[in-house]
DNA sequence: CATAAATGGTTTCATTTGTAACTATTTTGC
DNA sequence: GCAAAATAGTTACAAATGAAACCATTTATG
């Protein structure tokens, strides 16, 4: 507590969620930027692909539900990866309204190349903490989590 | 490691990167919105005011390289706090391209109130996590930020 | 000291994103 | 079994963002 004037003041550069909101845009944008370069993909294309990737048959809404993304941003995800035949949806016989959604054998093998590539990502970031920071890192953000989550509009 | 059938896999709810982005801007929405509802800011024009409001008399491109934003965004931030009648701009003496950015009165009150705010936010997410894991959290984000710098490509 | 390069900042335009409204279909409640 | 509400997904439009071009002014160079 150095501050004794009592004056209201605020290191922005120190302030948490600013660092955290600042580390976490410059990394985003540099995995965007790569797979936008490397496959074309969007980050939300990508994400899309890999929810699908790990669990075929999935629908648009399971992917909302699912994911942070919300449904027009997976809809136009999803319409792009058509156009560009990574994917392919099937209607579904029960129910009209909702597709399922399955990797092309285009987007399969797109997806067998980028799946190492984050595991590489996760690498490097793991390998600028020490084991025992990584994990702390894991746990913290499971924490807040929790706290922040859009529903509990609390914060 | 649980994988044995070598088989291509990732969970992208477990991605590190991926639930740290999520988390990030749920944050940032938050606070953003809270910003805008209440005083009408968006979360740049916070920023800069921020930031002048630490150090009075700096120059927007002393903005730019102080904070991660682009000077469009600061551009249009102060213009956006100038029309409010947040901020003023004093063209300098020495070179007319420049302007030194002070608070107006109006300006200096919105300040005062939501540092105050802020800091509240910050002990919120204090109290979630323990001290040292607060105190982790912090050297984690400057580790990780040293390698993620957007001068650094290579990430 | 005249011209080229650099700097501070703004404007323009294309793209992305978010919100709300909409269509189509299915489910619920009576 | 039919109207009202709910659900899946898309479309339309406004606002936010980013990149590039652009002024104005200052600094560097020959």
């Amino acid at each position: 507590m150095a501050d004794t004037t009592g004056k209201t003041m605020l290191r922005l550069g120190d302030f948490l969620p600013y660092r955290f909101s600042v580390l976490s845009n410059t990394i985003s944008k540099q995995i965007a930027s790569r797979y936008q370069k490397d496959f074309g993909l969007t980050l939300w294309q990508w994400r899309v692909m890999a929810v699908i990737g790990e669990r075929s048959g999935l629908s648009a809404s399971d992917i909302v539900s699912l994911t942070a993304m919300d449904k027009v941003a997976v809809s136009r995800a999803v319409t792009g990866l058509i156009e560009q035949g990574r994917l392919e949806r099937v209607t579904a016989a029960a129910d009209a309204r909702r597709s399922y959604l399955h990797l092309t054998s285009a987007g399969q093998e797109i997806y067998d190349k980028i799946v190492p590539l984050a595991q590489a990502e996760l690498d490097r970031i793991a390998a600028t903490l020490s084991e025992t920071e990584f994990e702390q890192l894991n746990q913290i953000l499971t924490k807040l989590a929790e706290q922040a989550s859009p529903d509990r509009p609390l914060w």
